[in-house]
DNA sequence: TTGTACGCGTTATCAC
DNA sequence: GTGATAACGCGTACAA
């Protein structure tokens, strides 16, 4: 079934070369743009203005279709890298994520590839794992790659060496053509899609408060995360106006996962017995806690309330349906791509605010 | 802050070639290799050595390093597309999913990126939206970029004329050096990570019944959905032969999301209102019929139990708890890339084995 | 409208 | 061990 094509290649300048692909016996050689044009009888670069509109205005129809025809027929696949190289530029933007498996940044993803994909873009994914290392390596990568765009999802740190060191590898990448786009705090110096934390927070504060809660606990998540920090404080702050306290014993911190919501429960019912409800810096932790208290034999929502943030659509269906801040993921994604394709002089900044729902796992509690 | 670096390049030919960069006021010109060899004093070729140990040989010591000295001073970054014309490969492997938002697949797509890392690799991401011919598109596009291997991740459906495209596609991207996996069912020809959905939900069947349910319903998901079928047949089958009959009214039809689920279980109830067990073959249409059961007034899983496929993460702490079948999500990932880099003529095959995980949604019914 | 010829940045082959 | 130099496949001024 595999044929091995045994032709002569290009114009020929005096040795023939053995293609080096001749050591595996399955390649059939690539038909190239040097192959249509001489199949179609014209030269490479009308077969080049052929296949592809630029350069040189446009093509006689006659001759158009001939070269398209020889395409067809030679099974002509354009070569990427070699175009990159011809043009200049790439049709590829980089995804940066901290676990694509979180259902937080694979929504936020699904945006992604969807906007790059009605823009004509490839997205190339780097996931970091959480690891800063990591991230500035794929900064590299992808700046080597000559991706026109990338895009920095997730909050960042409160780590001022990790930070410069990532704007460093920015302000090369961006140096030599590159745009940048991030998703989280616009700390960056780049176009930012920024999350309103505290202001969605508050919000919530505010609705519980409303709902007639006045002893919260919070799940604060890591110490030093940014937008664990911003949801913890948009929270407490505006408790503060409503002049409700929230004492630093009912906050605990623990990891941003499941399981850091799951264990920490434990600490926070310890040190703060009265709570009533329960406010955990993201949904999964959240549901973590919940879990937790279910397994101590607490009754959920009556003996104790929780509340979360983000909205996983996956999560929609746990019982009691979780109250929490509803964050458009995908369509952060989507926003955030043209803006890193954006190569404006000055960052810009869309920001983004979350909403509200009230559930089942809140409950009035006029009584 | 950005400087325009005005220097001759390469070794002149004549043509003081304007950079075309000089439209655009924010871009430094990149150092290239050449730049690289100047402003160390060696040949291209040296260079080249010097930073990539290959081609003819070691380098000098006192040589290898000014030549790394003066690629840090640059700030020299190779250009990959230019490497993987030189070298007529890249370093990075192509993955194909439906949806990267849905947890099955981002999971996978986390087994991917760590294994691709690890061996050098980057990840482009395309989501076809469960789009065939997005899909196909796909391929393409990946073949143009001459991706070193692409893996396809999820189930195949029954569509002889859709799978003959993708195959000849395939066909056309191996012909030309390309490598192939599939995570899912083993009809394309190509290696695959095949799950072995028959024998899970055949498993499962027969702990249920072992539990001493004899009354199911199954929500079967899409006609044409091959993963969906085999999960069907499976646990059906397995009743079969255990003396159970699971009646044609007792199995409907939907869509494989949390809404198929969730809509489809009304129209389960009125065709079959005896049943005891509700199977869906995957855990989120089981999740969104266990939440339509109980907004019809179901108490669960007393009145009605449920299972699942999958053993999605984020759906733990569901309660009550999901039995269901445990898929190593993240494994199949990471073995499906050795798999798609192996150029091995004959196409191999790795079975994946689910593990069924008895939760509180199907108790023992002994009584 | 079409063709010629050069350059893109790198690797690899061959002499030295 | 090191240095010329020919590819790699394509885009595009420039000339015709």
């Amino acid at each position: 079934m595999v044929t091995h094509a045994q032709r002569s290649r290009g114009t020929m300048t005096g040795t023939a070369t053995g293609r080096r692909r001749s050591t595996t016996k399955a390649a059939r050689a690539r038909a190239t743009l040097s192959d249509v044009a001489r199949e179609a009888g014209v030269s490479l670069a009308t077969a080049s203005r052929a296949l592809n509109g630029t350069s040189g205005r446009a093509v006689g129809d006659g001759l158009r279709e001939r070269v398209q025809a020889a395409a067809d027929r030679l099974d002509y696949s354009p070569d990427a890298n070699a175009q990159a190289m011809a043009r200049g530029r790439t049709a590829s933007i980089g995804l940066v994520v901290h676990d694509i498996a979180d259902p937080y940044f694979s929504s936020i993803a699904a945006g992604v590839t969807a906007a790059a994909d009605a823009g004509g873009y490839a997205v190339t994914l780097a996931n970091t794992q959480h690891d800063h290392v990591r991230e500035l390596h794929f900064v590299q990568t992808l700046q080597s790659q000559r991706a026109r765009a990338i895009i920095l999802a997730g909050g960042r740190q409160d780590d001022d060496e990790a930070n410069d060191r990532l704007r460093a590898a920015l302000r090369g990448y961006r140096e030599q053509g590159g745009t940048v786009a991030v998703i989280g705090q616009a700390i960056l110096g780049v176009s930012t899609v920024r999350v309103d934390n505290v202001g969605g927070s508050a919000a919530l504060a505010t609705a519980l408060h409303g709902l007639g809660y006045r002893r919260f606990g919070v799940m604060a998540g890591p110490q030093r995360h940014l937008t664990a920090r911003e949801r913890t404080t948009g929270f407490v702050d505006a408790l503060a106006r409503l002049g409700v306290d929230v004492p630093p014993a009912a906050v605990v911190h623990s990891e941003f996962t499941r399981t850091g919501g799951n264990t920490a429960l434990a600490e926070l019912l310890l040190r703060a017995p009265d709570v009533e409800l329960v406010f955990a810096v993201n949904d999964v932790m959240a549901v973590g806690a919940m879990s937790a208290a279910r397994d101590a034999g607490i009754v959920v929502p009556g003996g104790l309330a929780f509340a979360g943030f983000d909205d996983i659509a996956t999560l929609h269906d746990v019982n009691p349906a979780l109250t929490t801040v509803h964050l458009p993921l995908e369509e952060m994604g989507r926003l955030a791509t043209p803006l890193a394709l954006d190569a404006a002089a000055e960052p810009r900044e869309v920001v983004v605010t979350g909403e509200v729902r009230l559930r089942d796992s809140t409950p009035a509690r006029s009584a």
